[in-house]
RNA sequence: GGGCCCGUAGCUCAGUUGGUUAGAGCGCUACCUUGACACGGUAGAGGUCACAGAUUCGAGUUCUGUCGGGCCCA
């Protein structure tokens, strides 16, 4: 039963975590008769590694999850990953590339089976990662987006739609990622601002020699692409010009001057050029005046041949040079102004985006969008901070369509074929032979894969089996709680609700938990790209996995971000060490008194035994203690207040438990006592806390309850199993929760008085304390307990008895004298002036408060009773303090 | 430009519906290797709750404004 001195989370939590699986106690029954409790993961990217952000969110996960666990719920957290379509191309294409292949000299097929091989021997690490770290999902159930199943649900629910009208093909402009190759969505894109330049370009006017019109631009080597210029209709300076055109520059083409109120006569010159085949109003634009677009930059980020043969090939950045030099040599360009812009870069790779016109897949979102927002405004759907809410909303009521086609080869293949022959599109559930418009057999399956958020948006009903009405399915969706991190509310969290609506008619999930994101030191967000993330079991490995688990949870209260720093994880880490050391104590005695191991039956709230006949006061307290933390405990994991539930445990713990309760029950040691009720009582409320302790700090709690009941009978196998502990009123012991905290004053005051005296702390010194009835009877009762802890020799005097000299407390309760010669008296004088002081001031407050007509007559009566009641508290304490510097 | 959040002890942060002399962890100071724990114990120092108004008998907490910082969206 002996421990090993120093608590060596390494030396237990791999076996743990091996054996919570290979058991299979978390294996979730659909048929289980409980409450149904279910969580699904939000899928990491399966190229990706668990990083000290997903940390954080598998801990509340867990900590959710097994708190359901232990209360007896039919209790399911799904695992899982998603196929992460542009991230996992890259990766396979970034092998390839060394040895000098890309995908096309594979082709389509070779190279989606290169990244399933891919997956097979990579893709496995953030569940290695999830194993490690103790996550309690059942990975039975564990799934894949590119199942088979979950494609299958995709291919359901792109039909559906496309039946629906709600999905289409067409040329739109959207955000392309020239290194990518593909559209990418609005949401793939981080918005920078960077210092950069406004060029005023002087555009002739036909037929007006020496008249120009000036534009202004960040982008000048998409004026090779401009189509007309626009004004505004009301800008008297240039009314003359209505129906005139303009020679464009270096291109020399005619083009029109149109009316159109996206010029803003107050900026700049009033006059903004229109490129509709490159930028996303001017796109508008152009269909409002039928403009037609001239194409100047590629897929590839390249000018095209119709951007003039002296640009044609060079990339962006070249042509804009060239552009700007030639219009300088030609005299047009009339000024360079320093100027910040956003500049949209490819969240994966960080090239510059454009804007191209491209024919892609789009879901219409405002039909769906409608039941998604209800859901939330009827709270069927609630998120927890609530204010996260606003973001949803303002998200979903302004959204817009969603370009769902990718230009790649891994992903959900768009199930949609073009005819040869009648250039119809067929779409169906199973693939087709030939095209349902005309017949033909000339049909070929559209190039395009599907988003991967669109089959991650599916999430919390594919993995339960829909379509298909499974018994997984019936138990448990909609799930309890989506627990997730702020940044993804639009990509997941939303789509999660359109789909969930959509297809099952249900909510996917009844409550939203956003959490903050870890940021590191400098209150960065922590990226792959960045290159500051922490490696979780790099510090799992340096602190244990509880350890870390811990100080993430007590950093994150709800609504605020965490910053990461190994300082509390050492905390942690030592309030780890404080648990161990505090069974091995135990575990030491019990040995010491003869006792076999022992754990009492399972109940979710205990009353402590008698010791030789009667309650001893610390065994009240201790077990009114256990039951009020447990019944805070319980409270704020219901409201998924997890700092503040732990914060709860820790000081019951560590403050309650070890610090005074257990020091008290030394007292009662006896060697060779065998089992006695003092044993029984101080193993049954360990054992409780060890429970409370659990969700947060599985490791731990498994290695030490196992040790501790291994031969108890009929217990559950593991403690993740066990029930957790519940507040019961009838525990609740007030009267000693009061004399408690009488004694603790007591102890405390002969500690301070003597350490104030800079004494030998060794030398037991001589203590009276002066008080009568129930205070006098607490404290001969208590007399072992505040020698010991006080160091001191007690005597009991009556409150009317004359003082001894010595440092003297005065409290309400009792005044305690400590023999302590006159020369030590200093520090006792300085805090008995200072407290003097305080006092004066209190009460001067609370009498002007209580002297105050429209207080007394406004205040609620409880209000007005506790004020008094202090006043005359802080007046009896006055008196005291006054009397005690007199005497000194 | 629209929206959200934050400003409380040296640092990082709690403080739920307004009502004890505002708390924790780390750090700091002094003392202590007392029968588990120095990853420990005991005692202690440290705050005009960003600023200015308003509401109220009463504001860290509600409202308005100012300043400072962060984030999201356009």
């Amino acid at each position: 039963m002996e421990l090993d001195k120093i608590y060596e989370p390494q030396r237990f939590e791999p076996h743990w975590a091996e054996w919570w699986e290979t058991s299979g106690i978390f294996k979730a029954d659909a048929s289980h008769k409980g409450r149904a409790f279910s969580i699904a993961i939000p899928p990491p990217n399966v190229t990706g590694s668990l990083h000290i952000g997903h940390m954080i969110g598998h801990t509340e996960m867990d900590m959710v999850t097994r708190y359901h666990r232990m209360l007896g719920d039919n209790t399911l957290w799904i695992p899982g990953t998603d196929h992460a379509g542009i991230a996992t191309q890259m990766v396979v294409e970034r092998e390839l590339a060394k040895n000098g292949v890309t995908r096309h000299d594979l082709g389509r097929e070779k190279f989606e089976e290169r990244v399933w091989e891919w997956k097979a021997q990579y893709g496995g690490n953030i569940e290695r990662q999830m194993r490690k770290i103790g996550d309690s999902v059942d990975w039975s159930r564990n799934r894949f987006t590119f199942d088979p199943g979950l494609s299958r649900a995709v291919r359901e629910i792109f039909v559906r739609l496309y039946e629906k009208g709600l999905i289409y093909r067409g040329e739109y402009m959207v955000t392309w990622c020239p290194r990518c190759g593909t559209a990418i969505s609005d949401l793939e894109v981080n918005h920078e601002d960077t210092a950069g330049s406004l060029w005023e370009i002087k555009y002739p006017v036909k037929g007006h020699a020496d008249r120009f019109l000036t534009v202004a631009t960040t982008r000048p080597e998409t004026m090779l692409g401009d189509t007309a210029v626009a004004i505004n209709a009301r800008d008297e300076r240039y009314t003359d010009l209505h129906g005139a055109t303009v020679i464009l520059p270096l291109a020399g083409r005619e083009i029109p001057i149109i009316l159109d109120d996206m010029a803003d006569p107050e900026f700049g010159t009033g006059v903004v050029k229109v490129t509709p085949a490159h930028d996303p109003n001017d796109f508008e634009a152009g269909k409002r005046h039928n403009l037609p677009h001239v194409r100047v930059i590629d897929q590839s980020g390249k000018m095209t041949d119709d951007a003039g043969a002296a640009y044609a090939g060079l990339s962006r950045e070249a042509a804009r040079k060239k552009v700007l030099a030639d219009l300088e040599a030609a005299g047009l360009l009339s000024a360079t102004k320093p100027h910040n812009l956003p500049i949209s870069k490819c969240q994966r790779c960080q090239t510059n985006v454009e804007p191209l016109v491209s024919k892609q897949w789009f879901v219409k979102m405002e039909p769906l969008a409608k039941p998604a927002i209800e859901a939330v405004e009827t709270g069927k759907i609630e998120f927890v901070p609530e204010n996260w809410a606003n973001t949803y909303f303002h998200w979903m009521r302004n959204i817009r369509d969603w370009c769902i086609s990718r230009q790649l080869w891994w992903g959900h293949r768009v199930p949609a074929w073009h005819c040869t022959d009648c250039n119809e599109i067929t779409v169906d559930r199973k693939d087709p032979t030939h095209c349902h418009s005309c017949g033909s057999a000339n049909i070929t399956q559209d190039s395009d894969v599907l988003d991967t958020w669109f089959s991650s948006g599916l999430w919390p009903f594919s993995t339960l089996g829909w379509p298909d009405e499974t018994p997984d399915l019936k138990a448990y969706y909609p799930t309890s709680v989506l627990i997730t991190g702020f940044d993804i509310i639009f990509f997941w969290v939303a789509r999660m609700i359109v789909f969930g609506l959509e297809c099952t008619g249900e909510v996917p999930f009844r409550q939203v938990y956003i959490h903050g994101l870890v940021r590191d030191a400098e209150r960065q967000k922590m990226s792959k790209t960045k290159g500051n993330v922490i490696d979780p079991l790099e510090v799992t490995e340096k602190y244990g996995t509880d350890a870390v688990r811990m100080s993430l949870v007590l950093a994150a209260p709800p609504g605020t971000d965490i910053i990461s720093s190994e300082d509390r994880m050492q905390s942690a880490r030592a309030f780890a060490n404080k648990i161990w050391n505090a069974a091995r104590f135990l575990f030491l005695n019990l040995e010491r008194a003869g006792a076999e191991p022992w754990a009492p039956e399972e109940k979710t709230a205990y009353s402590p035994e008698p010791v030789d006949g009667a309650l001893t006061l610390e065994d009240r307290w201790i077990f009114s203690s256990l039951n009020t933390c447990a019944g805070e405990v319980n409270k704020a994991l219901e409201a998924y207040r997890f700092h503040e539930a732990a914060n709860l445990v820790w000081h019951f713990f560590w403050d309650d438990f070890c610090d005074w309760y257990i020091e008290l029950k030394k007292l009662r040691f006896r060697e060779g006592s065998g089992l006695d009720a003092n044993w029984r009582n101080i193993l049954t409320v360990f054992e409780s806390a060890l429970r409370l302790l659990h969700p947060a700090m599985p490791f731990i709690t498994e290695e030490l309850w196992q040790r501790l009941c291994k031969d108890r009978e009929g217990r559950p196998v593991s403690i993740a199993l066990a029930q957790f502990p519940q507040f019961n009123e009838a525990v609740h012991d007030a009267d000693a929760v009061k004399d408690f905290a009488i004694l603790q004053e007591i102890i405390g005051a002969a500690r301070n008085l003597r350490a104030d005296a800079k004494l030998d702390p060794k030398q037991q010194l001589d203590a009276l304390i002066y008080c009568d009835g129930s205070i006098a009877a607490l404290a001969t009762a208590q007399k072992e307990a505040i020698e010991r802890l006080g160091n001191v020799a007690l005597k009991i005097e009556p409150s009317t008895a004359d003082r001894a000299k010595g440092a003297k407390r005065a409290t309400p309760a009792f005044d305690i004298v400590l023999a302590v010669p006159a020369a030590q008296l200093e520090k006792q004088r300085d805090r008995l002036t200072k407290e003097i002081g305080d006092l004066e001031k209190v009460i001067a407050n609370s009498q002007r408060q209580l002297g105050n007509e429209d207080f007394v007559k406004k205040a609620p009566e409880k209000v007005l009773a506790t004020l008094r009641e202090k006043l005359a508290g802080y007046e009896a304490q006055l008196e005291k303090s006054r009397q005690a510097l007199a005497e000194l």
